[in-house]
DNA sequence: CATATGAAGATTGTATCCAATCTTGTTGGG
DNA sequence: CCCAACAAGATTGGATACAATCTTCATATG
């Protein structure tokens, strides 16, 4: 089990979870008091696990005011997608002519975990391992930074996400597309891939923006 | 006066200072007792202030032994590059036909302030302007996450651009390529500006490379 | 009634203190 | 001579305490 070599470093792991599960809403403020009690620690970690996110963009800050869970506009969703797909296209652009056969395996293990997880309805483990394809996909480019600028997008989306892979039609439709995708990366069709990647985030804006316009 | 309204702003901000300008050298620990004292603070917001370096990749962390100014490979130089390239050319792209005449007329005012900086000879008053006549143009694309990111990459390589201005050879050339690209921003020519913006890197990326193989 | 004033409470910002961990140098044995 | 074990010092990690600032709400004032 990988564990935490330091408190701010699991601090950081639930907070994000606490952000992507909603369980903290967007919009809200981050009271540390309470929230360091909850969590079983001073403030001073949460403060810095705090930085971290805001850095991401998951928190905004004002100072004497503290922290408050990023609500993104439409106009900050947009933006947040047209960035994705500069960086994800590079990153497959890149790593595609890279790819081993070995890491092509890899990938068809990770969908089948994908698959395995849709037919058992489980829908926080599809999530991950959704995740997990596609970023050992990016990392195929051998550009850390790159990757890690990906994720931060991710990431800044994580809290809107929702309910998407509920939807069985959804999961079906995913799948089939994933399926489509490791036959360009086999080919090494490096268009076809980002065209592809391009459609997985067209169905992700719609979903997330929807969740936006709600409340 | 931009006055400070909490301490560790004014620390971020000195350490940024600290690192563009060498005093902290890439690889060097940052020893958090002795960098607070002469800071005049104490650990806990030069701790915070490390946190957001950390996230730009200017400072690498290490769980109890602390925290490094970044020291990049040849690699890592050309990744930031690479990922320069791929934000500016959107924030171009966008941002150009956006342009009004007042922008444009604004752009010039800051080259005035680049060329006068040059003529007395004041390189970091170069480096400054300079920088700000760039980020007034990406600015004109409307998406301020994409101008973080491309300031988080400037940054990266702050510590490492040391002397380019100090030749007045490349004072010359530069202004040259300023007032070209002002003539491509009137014309709102999108292509022409993006392949001068991309000598413009080129310029930066051969001068850091050098001062990255010396020591 | 609207608005200004101010005090009490809540919350964040920072300093200080101690514990936990790492680094360095020494010593001992092989 | 080399390497393992260990102790002393240095450095970071985190908890607590208090100061600074903001928010809220009651009260007064025009």
């Amino acid at each position: 089990m990988s564990e935490n070599v330091t408190a701010q470093e699991g601090v950081l792991r639930e907070l994000r979870v606490l952000i992507a599960s909603g369980q903290l809403e967007p919009g809200q403020q981050v009271v540390q008091d309470s929230l360091a009690a909850s969590l079983g620690v001073s403030r001073v970690p949460l403060r810095e696990a705090l930085k971290v996110l805001e850095g991401e963009g998951q928190v905004t800050y004002h100072p004497h005011r503290g922290y408050f869970v990023a609500d993104l506009s439409v106009e900050d969703l947009v933006e947040v997608y047209r960035i994705r797909s500069l960086l994800e296209d590079e990153a497959i652009r890149v790593g595609v002519p890279l790819l081993t056969d070995e890491d092509v395996e890899y990938l068809e293990d990770i969908l089948n975990d994908v698959e395995a997880a849709a037919k058992s309805q489980d829908v926080s483990a599809v999530t991950a391992a959704n995740r997990r394809f596609h970023f050992a996909l990016f990392e195929a480019s051998n550009m850390p930074r790159l990757v890690r600028l990906i994720k931060n997008q991710w990431d800044a989306t994580d809290a809107y996400r929702g309910v998407y892979f509920a939807a069985p039609a959804n999961l079906a439709h995913m799948n089939q597309e994933h399926r489509t995708m490791v036959a360009a990366l086999k080919a090494r069709d490096v268009e076809k891939s980002i065209a592809l990647q391009a459609a997985h985030r067209e169905n992700s804006v719609s979903v997330v923006s929807q969740v936006i316009k709600k409340p």
